[in-house]
DNA sequence: TTGAAAGCGCTAACAT
DNA sequence: ATGTTAGCGCTTTCAA
C-alpha cells in the first residue's frame, strides 16, 4: 500500500499559493480570508488528505482536546458503564479520553495526574475513590469533575453523584415494608463518602419506622475485603455467632450476592427467611437466583451531567454556582429477594 | 493553594547554569555530562518540580509514549478485563492508553484511527471487531496488534487469540461425554473469525464422535441480536418448532445464559433435560443458577502477550516471524449446567 | 484579506 | 563534557 506522507500546513500553503497563516485561518475558520482562498485551500487539503498534527497544536495552545478519566477499576461493571457513557459524550464533542485505572492505588493516581498534566489534557474526570485530589501535582489550572466522589476543598472541582442517602433510606424502607425487623447492613468501612451516606439513610429509615438500631448488625468490611467474598464471610460469621436478623441491606450488588450465597450455604431461604437488597443494579442482580432487589443508579444521567459540566468548564461557559454539586435521584427495583412469602398474602 | 508555574528546560538550564542541551541529556540520561552537573541539574529539577512537557517532546520526536486501544464496547465484562490488563502492562512501562470505544461502528473506528494518528500514538491495539483494519487513514508506520481479530493482509499487524477452534471442540466434547446426542449451537452469524473457528471445532467434535450434524440445530443469530435476549428468543423458537435437542453450546456466556432462561421458561430442566455450555468464563457463569459450564479464555496471557508484542514492536526489538500469530490455550470449566443426572450414576 | 515572523518546549546534529 | 542552534507543526500578533 502506498503510504501518503504526513503533510504539513507549510506544504498546503505552498501548494495553494498562500501563507501558512491563511491556511491556519481557513482550517480553524477564523475569518480574515476570502471565499476564493477558502475554496482553494480546502481543495488542496482534501486532495492531500491533510490532518492536523495534534501534538503541535497542543504545544502551541496548551490544550489538547483530550480529557483524563480516573477510574478505580474498569473491570467492574458499574464503572465500565460510566466510562462507556462518558466516552460516548466526548467522542461526539471531538475529544479523546485517557483512561487511567488506579486500582485504588494512591501512588498510581498521583502518577496519572502528573502524566495527564504533562500531556496537556484540558480537564479531568474522577470516578469514585478518595476525597483528596492530588491537585498539587498539576501545574495548570484545569477543571476537575468528580462522580460519586466529594472533592475536599478544591476551588476547581465540581461533583455529581447519586442520592446515596435517599438510596440507603429507600433500600431499608423496602425491607421494613416487607416485614423485616432486624435489618443488617453490609457495607465498606472507611471514609468513602458514598457509603457513609448510604449508612445514614439506613439509620434514618430505621429511626423513622421506630426500629431499633443494633450495632452488631452493622457489618462494615475492610476496604480490601469489601467484595463478594468478604460479604459472604461476614454473613457466615453473623450466623455462626447466632445473631438474629431477617433482612440485609448490602451497599452494592456484589456484596448483596455474597450475602445471598452465604445465606444459601446455611440453608437460609431468601426471601422467605431473610430478605436482601443491594445497590447499583448491575447485571448480576437480575441474573442471580433469586433475583436481587436493588437501588438503581441512573448511569446515563450521572455520566451525561458530569460530562456536560466538564465540557462547559473546559470551554469557559458560565456555570452557575448552584451547579457545583449535582444530585441524581435513584429508584428502587423490586425483585424476588424482597418478596413476601406467598402464605403471608 | 499556590500554583507553581510550569517550568521549562530553558529555565532549569539558567537556574543550574548549564545549557538546555545538557539539561536534556541529564533528563534522558544520554551521557556526555559530568557527575557533578548531573547532581546540580537534578537538584534544581527536584526543587522546582519540573516535569517534561510531553506535547513538545511528542512533536519533536513524533512519538508520544501513548498507545491507542480500540475496543468494541468497554461495558462488557470480557472486554473490560482485557482492557484492565493491557492498561496495567503499559502503566508499568510508562505508557498511557487512549481508549477508543467503537460500539461496532466502522465510521467511529475510522475516526479514531485518524485521531490516534494525529496524536502521534506509538502503536495501536485492537480488540475483536472486523478483520479490515482502516490503515489507509494512518500516515505513519506504527505497529498494530490485534486480540481475537485476525487482520486482513496488513504488513504491520500481528495478532494474538485464544484457541477458539479447540474451545469449540472441547465445549462440544464435554456435552457429548455427558451423554448429549443432539447438540445445538447458538452463535453469531457473519464473518467474525472467532465464531467461525468455534463453529468449526463444534463440527469436528461431532464428526469425531460419530454424531450427526443437524443444520436446524445451528442457530446463527444476527449480529444485532446475538446477545442474551436473542439467544433466549432463538431457543424458544426451537422449542416451539418441536425440534428435539439435549445439549446446547452457546458461543459466549451471555448467550448461554439466555438459553438457560429460555429453557427454564419452558419448564425444561438444566442439566437434567438439556445440558448447556458457554464460552469466556465471565462472572455470570459462576453466579447464575444452575452454574454454567464454560470454556475459559486466559485473559491475562492474552493481554500480556499482546501488550508485550506491541511494546517490543514500538521499541524496535526483534520479533520472530513465528510470533506474528500467537495462540493461547483455553480450558473447560465444569459446573452444574453439564452435570449428569444423579440417577445416571 | 493576506503575509512575515516569533515562539510554544523539546531533541539532536554539530561545534568546541 | 558542554554549548549553540535549527526545527518539529502550529497559532497569533503585528504589519501591510
Amino acid at each position: 500500500m502506498e503510504k501518503k506522507r504526513n503533510i504539513s500546513i507549510k506544504e498546503i500553503a505552498k501548494l495553494s499559493q498562500v501563507s501558512v497563516a491563511t491556511v491556519s485561518r481557513v482550517i480553524n475558520n477564523n475569518g480574515r480570508f476570502s471565499e476564493e482562498t477558502r475554496k482553494r485551500v480546502q481543495e488542496v487539503i482534501k486532495q492531500y488528505g491533510y490532518t492536523t498534527n495534534m501534538t503541535a497544536k497542543s504545544l502551541r495552545m496548551s490544550k489538547s482536546k483530550t480529557v483524563g478519566l480516573i477510574v478505580p477499576s474498569i473491570d467492574n461493571e458499574w464503572f465500565s458503564h460510566l466510562v462507556l457513557e462518558i466516552e460516548k459524550y466526548f467522542f461526539e464533542k471531538n475529544y479523546s479520553v485517557f483512561i487511567c485505572n488506579t486500582s485504588q492505588d494512591e501512588q498510581k493516581e498521583i502518577a496519572y495526574f502528573k502524566s495527564l498534566d504533562s500531556k496537556m489534557v484540558d480537564g479531568i474526570m474522577c470516578i469514585s475513590g478518595i476525597e483528596e485530589i492530588p491537585t498539587d501535582v498539576i501545574t495548570r489550572n484545569i477543571p476537575i469533575v468528580c462522580i460519586d466522589r466529594k472533592p475536599k476543598d478544591h476551588a476547581n472541582a465540581y461533583y455529581v453523584e447519586s442520592n446515596h442517602y435517599s438510596g440507603g433510606y429507600l433500600a431499608t424502607e423496602e425491607l421494613i415494608k416487607k416485614g423485616c425487623k432486624r435489618i443488617a447492613i453490609v457495607s465498606r468501612n472507611k471514609t468513602l463518602s458514598v457509603n457513609k451516606q448510604r449508612l445514614e439513610g439506613y439509620r434514618q429509615a430505621l429511626k423513622d419506622y421506630g426500629l431499633e438500631e443494633y450495632s452488631e448488625l452493622q457489618l462494615l468490611l475492610d476496604p480490601s475485603d469489601a467484595n463478594y467474598e468478604g460479604a459472604r464471610k461476614a454473613i457466615n460469621e453473623l450466623i455462626k455467632n447466632k445473631i438474629p436478623f431477617d433482612g440485609v441491606f448490602a451497599t452494592n450488588d456484589w456484596r448483596a450476592y455474597g450475602v445471598m450465597v452465604g445465606l444459601t450455604e446455611n440453608n437460609i431461604i431468601v426471601p422467605d427467611d431473610v430478605k436482601v437488597i443491594g445497590f447499583d443494579d448491575i447485571s448480576i442482580s437480575s441474573s442471580c437466583h433469586p433475583s436481587l432487589s436493588t437501588i438503581r443508579q441512573d448511569v446515563i444521567s450521572l455520566a451525561n451531567e458530569a460530562s456536560r459540566i466538564l465540557f462547559d468548564l473546559m470551554n469557559e461557559k458560565e456555570i452557575e454556582v448552584s451547579q457545583r454539586r449535582y444530585i441524581i435521584p435513584v429508584e428502587v427495583i423490586r425483585r424476588d429477594s424482597t418478596k413476601k412469602k406467598i402464605s403471608q398474602f
